[in-house]
DNA sequence: GTCTATAACCTGATAGAC
DNA sequence: GTCTATCAGGTTATAGAC
């Protein structure tokens, strides 16, 4: 039984309500009450909604992008490993936090220049060894387009959620399943992908 | 060189606003001096900025599927054909309109019950026709994961596009080399993991 | 059908008491 | 630190003239 501070419980409850509906949806009441404090208490604390907005987009972010960068670069991990655990720490956050991605996506869509000093760090370091790990292998994809392709069969279920609900194509009590499936098979898809690369 | 009437010129200007900002950062001032108008010729044509905004949304949820039914559903067409078909159409929608998808799907969420009408057509035809031509090839796949790679292997860099650029991945001049690349490649792809299916 | 002017409402932010 | 009350500004929608 945690007990948080005002400060923490303005932060839960905007987290909560800006990545369910976004910036320009987001009542600062909303927040207020969602958090069981006062309107007023939110701009004394954070000064303007813009204002707690960033902090939030700021951490979902590394949420979103510290699992990556730290061991793309490392070149003592093996392609195949690194396929598996991106998919798996991906699966994972996203299911604990399904808003997660189409939320960072349309704020980026918006305010992308806002957030360049976290996302430079992942540029940076991951490319030129990912890059020599494809080669190495003999496979000639790019790395934007292997990149492109696990993070996209990975995420883009959870995007798309509500849609392949609405179109009836899944029911919303077999997604867990569907998810937990595709983790063990995304792996296998994106070997397939680079032998055929390889040919 | 089209004349549009006054209804027209709002409609446009409303899809081209809607899809860029969503609905809630949207303003009918904002709308109306894009159509060329006046802000009270809007409620005089629509009634409401939500009004207006259900009928955008079922236009382009139109677009999105109306591409996808018809011919999924066509048993003379074959299974790679279908493949090649859908992966070209959608990227010409998705690179005339590039904001489309990730608009559809972020509003999707918030409001998804209201567009069932539009969803359920797709839902009925396509799916024992497609399900029958992939266990006739002997592939193991399932629909849904089907669908969902073709798709997300199609959409998902034009819904990440923005990340792609500000991450240094991809610079914003060679994102249209990019997904033309992608255009041959992805089937190309979707047939490797079919035949591993079958293994 | 199209406009101007304005009503009615909502939202972010602040002043000031406790 | 936390609250109530309120301001200031903006937004949707409508009334009414042309």
């Amino acid at each position: 039984m945690e007990v948080l501070t005002t400060e923490q419980k303005i932060i839960e409850a905007a987290r909560k309500i800006f990545t369910q509906k976004g910036y320009a949806a987001t009542k600062t009441r909303d927040i207020a009450e969602e958090a069981g404090i006062n309107l007023a208490l939110l701009n004394y604390y954070f000064g303007s909604k813009e204002n707690l907005f960033k902090q939030i987009v700021n951490e979902e972010l590394e949420d979103l992008f510290g699992l990556m960068s730290p061991f793309l670069s490392d070149s003592n991990t093996t392609l195949e490993e690194k396929i598996r655990i991106l998919v798996k720490d991906y699966t994972k956050l996203l299911t604990e936090n399904e808003d997660l991605p189409i939320f960072v996506l349309n704020e980026l869509k918006n305010n992308g220049n806002i957030f360049n000093h976290i996302l430079q760090q992942a540029r940076t370091m991951s490319q030129p060894i990912l890059d020599n790990q494809l080669k190495n292998n003999g496979y000639t994809i790019s790395i934007s387009d292997f990149i492109m392709n696990i993070v996209g069969l990975t995420i883009f279920p959870f995007i798309a959620k509500s849609l392949l609900i609405a179109s009836g194509i899944l029911k919303e009590e077999e997604f867990p399943q569907f998810i937990r499936n595709r983790e063990k098979l995304i792996p296998e898809w994106i070997f397939a992908i680079l032998k055929q690369s390889r040919q």
